[in-house]
DNA sequence: TTTTTTGCAAACCGTTTGCATAACG
DNA sequence: CGTTATGCAAACGGTTTGCAAAAAA
């Protein structure tokens, strides 16, 4: 399907070997745009091939994020992977509940302002932003 | 010591009771300004009174909350709670791992900034916000 | 006395670990 | 072959639950 060979390249040239459980993870988590829970791609690699131990699966996504081919970042519910860097922006709202994805770009006005006045350079991609969003009325 | 009165009161206005394990939590909370980590109330509770189960703490902020005396934030290794909501923004640098807490006036701007481009009111405090602080280089 | 609250112990959930076995290179 | 990766089962840590006993109103 999708490519699974830049990241199958990059475990060889580390030294890491590349095995049936992390291809069926790696190519699982290809097919999965944008986000992947443990427990999903778990269930998703299991439902494929039954044999691979969850634990295989958190320390191929540890090992994956290592490599910098995936990140996390902290939602209401836990932890959710993604592939690649966090290019977008999780707003949660605590009135619906619904989780709204913005691209990262689209804060980058705001992290400036925020680095200019306090230094700090923020990544608004790590933690999900809760607040109320624009179709709930304000409380 | 601070005074537990308003919390008492309206607990009793609630037809919830108040029980010595509850006035030991909650004057313990108020002792602890800014930051209660509930593990960390567990232990302070119970060193004043070993009696007092986990399960009644966990009950306790849960109910606390819900009157709307403290409220809880996500930060990376879990939970935090604070008495009164949430006025204060974490900054969670991942360099070299420290918190910073700013004032959430501090980002009123760029909250209202938010607002007006994407219609979605944030709450900065909910959710820490992680990047790399004033002190630490850029990678 | 009625109803809420508590302690206890067990369950829970997602994640991690130690270790012996399997399998990549 | 040497070394890394896997499966398994158990441990984990923080939190939650069911229930009978204790205590507030």
């Amino acid at each position: 399907m999708s490519d699974a060979e830049p990241i199958v390249a990059a475990l060889r040239a580390r030294g890491h070997r590349v095995t049936a459980q992390r291809l069926a993870i790696v190519e699982e988590a290809l097919t999965m745009t944008g986000h992947i829970s443990p427990g999903e791609l778990v269930a998703r690699v299991q439902a494929r091939d039954p044999g691979v131990n969850a634990s295989t699966i958190y320390r191929t996504l540890a090992l994956l994020e290592e490599l910098g081919f995936v990140s996390h970042a902290h939602l209401e519910g836990g932890p959710e992977y993604r592939l690649g860097s966090h290019d977008h922006v999780h707003l949660l709202c605590r009135v619906c509940g619904r989780y709204e994805s913005v691209p990262a770009a689209d804060v980058e006005s705001l992290r400036d302002d925020l680095a200019r006045r306090s230094g700090f350079r923020a990544d608004f991609t790590h933690f999900a932003i809760s607040g109320v969003c624009a179709r709930c009325p304000r409380e």
